[in-house]
DNA sequence: ATGAAAGCGCTAACAT
DNA sequence: ATGTTAGCGCTTTCAT
């Protein structure tokens, strides 16, 4: 590889000018950068950016780690976080941590280790204690898993909101049993989505039974978990909390063999492009990715150009995307609903057919 | 950041024991091993990779370019590459080329320019020249859209024999107006498979027509285009050559509001995890990821290593993942076949209910 | 407008 | 078993 030195020599000016040629740190006459440029298309020179940064202690990059890189959720902010940077002359340096904590610390570290000069990380438990750490020497954003205590920046949704809203929507359309799937109650962003959920049941004047709060896990059969608590509380509709767990439920209802939507509906949360590939469409709670991805990178450069010290939070609203695999709740269901013995909410002013 | 200097004063030793109690270079003494991972501790001292590699002259790393990481496609390939890339000591630099030529240029560049010890290109169009150049200096291996000729390792599947195969499954079930949705004829992956289907369609005795070849480019409007040819060909099969055209034929075949599988029937290309929101559960004809990025790993460190000069080429053979989205063709469309005017293998011996 | 030289943090060759 | 030092490729003073 031709370096910096074999450029000069070629173009028979000192490394400095040529240095100053290509980077324009100080005035080069036309003819000598044109030599120069000659010279460096004559050998197919590219700068060395690990002497570069080395030199300059700035690396122009930043660190991103998301727990998945093959969920679709987190690749379009990903996406999303790339332009961003890349318009504000940054490169990204991206990890998936397989949704492995021990991981993704060996990841954090080895950003650390190339000197990126700050971080967004998505992480797979709420405010992990080494980011905290970290966060002291280089700047660290945390996105969209916000749960925790700590002085870290962090760009995320409304949870509790979003949640309440999608549940909002399902009771008015006449749902009033509504079965929540999850992931796992560990992650604070999940608890605020049941928040959310209890929050609209009450309001509703609509009792909350926490074993209508379905975790599902990370496990191959949660289809089968799915399919149990169905047949156990007949639900008329069922709120996933996750884009996978639209995946599983879907699943699950077919196997049912549950007419769709009539007899059982189903609102999702994340958008997701393939989504369509289901029919009927899928209604969802939507997260502002792009908003998400763009705001992340604003609060990490505001911080890299010390604009602000305090540690700022940055908290976006969802918005309904209605489709149509949210039907109004059947007549026949209603009465059903009455009589049930097990809905927590039958006894309330729902029913009246 | 505290560098090896601060470690040696602390630990008190020499920046030389330091680099070897950390890196192994040379042996140390138990105690002093003791004292300088203490030090390491205390000051939360992380290597600097950036120096260690600028001096190596090797930097553990590779570089992956891959089209759009938002395709599953892509980023289970990107896992499998990262998996096998980490087993055997290396980090990998994930770049998504947004399908974009000369964006992909510039990331090559920028890996290069960070000093990759190889990389792994899924390149947007067919043997770019510039990855030719860069092949002359850094191993370079080619994955996915091997087309074209130069120098470099190569590892994709034969896509002939899978697009043939793929279509002797439809002609198996019956089917004889099989329209084939391809992306664009630029890339040499897809005429092969275009290739595999006539060959299939020869092979059975039924005449092929590039009409019934239909390139969707990759406007949003593609499903637009999708129902006009099942309009005018009206076939009983669809075959999907690129994933995303799967999608596309469920909405199209969904806005015609033709009975599926019963009345068409669709074949898809590469498997993706959240093609089971389908329902019927689409078949396809899979591709080997996991192998596909272990070789190309593979191919990568034996060149790094110096295994061997001349250039490589893996072709790794699909198989079929039969479903529920291919039905037996009806009796009743053979017959229609038959006095159709514009089937392309209508005078064949196919029709003989 | 240009050149010479120091030094970023690290490893390895040469010391002892 | 450990220390000293040159140098990886670059930018940036300090010269001229």
């Amino acid at each position: 590889m031709p370096t910096i030195r074999d450029v000069a020599r070629l173009a028979g000016v000192s490394i400095a000018t040529v240095s100053n040629a290509l980077s324009g740190g100080r005035h080069v006459s036309p003819q000598v950068r044109e030599a120069v440029l000659a010279a460096v298309r004559e050998l197919g020179y590219v700068p060395n950016r690990l002497a570069r940064s080395l030199r300059n202690r700035r690396s122009q990059t930043i660190g991103l780690i998301v727990p998945d890189i093959t969920n679709p959720f987190f690749s379009s902010l990903v996406k999303s976080i790339e332009q961003a940077a890349r318009a504000r002359g940054y490169q990204v340096l991206l990890c998936s941590s397989e949704e492995d904590a021990l991981l993704e610390y060996d990841l954090a570290l080895a950003l650390i280790s190339r000197q990126v000069d700050g971080m967004i990380v998505i992480p797979t438990q709420d405010a992990p204690r080494y980011l905290q750490r970290i966060g002291e020497k280089t700047p660290v954003v945390l996105l969209d898993r916000i749960g925790g205590e700590d002085g870290l920046d962090r760009v995320g949704v409304d949870n509790l909101q979003a949640a309440r809203r999608g549940t909002e929507y399902l009771l008015s359309q006449g749902h009033r049993r509504i079965l929540l799937l999850i992931s796992t109650l560990e992650l604070a962003n999940i608890r605020e989505r049941v928040e959310g959920y209890q929050a609209a049941l009450e309001a509703a004047g609509i009792g909350f039974d926490e074993r209508w709060v379905v975790p599902c896990g990370r496990g191959a059969d949660t289809a089968r978990v799915v399919e149990k608590a169905i047949q156990k509380y007949r639900p008329s509709a069922i709120f996933a909390a996750t884009n996978r767990l639209s995946l599983v439920a879907v699943q699950a209802i077919r196997n049912l063999n549950l007419p769709f939507p009539e007899r059982i509906s189903l609102l999702g949360f994340d958008d997701f492009e393939w989504s369509t590939l289901l029919q009927p469409y899928l209604s969802t709670v939507r997260q502002p990715l792009e908003e998400m991805g763009q705001r992340a990178i604003q609060l990490l450069l505001e911080r890299l150009e010390g604009v602000r010290s305090g540690p700022a939070r940055v908290l976006l609203p969802c918005e309904l995307a209605v489709r149509e695999s949210v039907a109004p709740v059947a007549l026949s269901m209603r009465r059903k609903e009455v009589r049930s013995k097990d809905n927590p909410g039958g006894s309330a002013k729902s029913a009246k057919p």
